[in-house]
DNA sequence: CGATGTCCGAATGTTAACATTAGGACATTC
DNA sequence: GAATGTCCTAATGTTAACATTCGGACATCG
């Protein structure tokens, strides 16, 4: 999702974009700081106007993000912002873990060391962030990374669809308790990338499994 | 899916469809009853013309089916009919395993003993199956119940971005092996249902995974 | 004869007008 | 005065026309 710069030697098919997808990456930067926050009723006509587009893209961008997890809608209803329960984060999480376990397998097993790399280059990028918002976005990136070195493209779209859903909850959690977060979580990450380098399955199992343990109760306020 | 009898002193709201669930519907029961085979380019201006309604909901439609994976599409390239590869089928397995392995713990430690009733049930139902076709739907209509009693929103949503998937691997596999298939699998999902009831996770998440290994077999050919 | 360039058709992407529906405001009834 | 019924409005659902783009057919050039 971060715009990547590519490696050298590889390109990409150049895509070309309709505005369906602009207007989505559009509602989910403002939903994510603050514009909209949960609760909030996304009308077709508002963003229509707003963004002066008709309402073809917006409804298909609006049908993204309920994949996404970040709105919920109902027949004749429109579109909501989601308001995330401890149940709803409850949920995130075990499926996340289920998702993460898999990917740490097969990321220690089957990725690339340049993937690998690639993943470290992230959690070292996490280091450097400037403030909590900053950092809950390289926090998801580094997944997304772990997630590209599997080279599982479903279970890519499976995180895909809760993504979303754990960077709203990251930066609704911003200034609860920034200070455990950003003191504790780079090095966290970068103790993961390091035990997938080591091609230790249960270890790295563990530390995962661990960081997301840690990394809740540092956020739901359970611990510092 | 299977439009279930509502349990008696329970009533829930009496949604109103539009015309975009319609027409997934239809599309999606024409890729598995074989009218549309994989490969098979879906064109938005064919399909409104065939179905008698205008785009919109067709392509509404189309986007949903290519969510259940059972379409891939591109910028300005329409829609066609998954062709399932050998590591699509690996793909989908592993994702279906991890799903699963967290479906089955919530199951035996949290399901109402209902729901592990409508699990029997559902089991049950198998062996009086007709065909091959019917029983590939009440397998899958199987593993619906179980996501189902594990009351795990985002787990059920997950399994449905796969479940069309697992289908159709299922009906594109009858005729290879049908006899295995028809024989083995109702007494095996009868297994599976008692296995949840008798509350024990450790040998109820190891018969649900021989069961997947063993279904795995039969169908790719690698065993009877 | 192969490679390149141009054109054209058929499909998707986008738009704006029209149809339908949910939910509330108001009036009515008992 | 509470419950019910009716209307109205603002939103979504649907439609059909218009704009853009992809990819192949054909012609051209080296």
């Amino acid at each position: 999702m971060a715009s990547e710069t590519r490696p050298p030697g590889k390109v990409g098919p150049a895509r070309r974009r309709g505005l369906a997808d602009e207007v989505a990456d559009t509602v989910r930067a403002a939903i994510f700081d603050g514009t909209y926050p949960p609760g909030t009723q996304l009308r077709e006509t508002e963003l229509s106007a707003e963004l002066e587009v008709s309402r073809g893209p917006v409804r298909e961008a609006l049908m993204r993000l309920e994949g996404e997890g970040l709105l919920r809608s109902g027949w004749h209803r429109g579109a909501v912002v989601v308001e995330l329960s401890a149940d709803d984060v409850a949920e995130i999480d075990s499926l996340r873990g289920a998702l993460e376990h898999l990917a740490v397998q097969l990321a220690v097993e089957h990725a690339s060391d340049e993937d690998l790399d690639t993943v470290a280059r992230a959690a070292d990028r996490m280091a450097r962030a400037g403030d909590a918002h900053e950092l809950a976005a390289l926090d998801v990136a580094f997944h997304d990374a772990v997630y590209a070195a599997t080279g599982h493209r479903r279970l890519q779209e499976a995180w895909n669809t809760i993504r979303s859903q754990v960077h709203l909850f990251l930066v609704s959690r911003i200034g609860v308790s920034v200070d455990g977060y950003l003191t504790t979580v780079p090095g966290e990450h970068r103790e993961l990338a390091e035990a997938l380098r080591a091609r230790d399955t249960e270890s790295a199992l563990r530390l995962f499994a661990d960081h997301r343990e840690h990394a809740l109760d540092v956020l739901t306020g359970r611990a510092d």
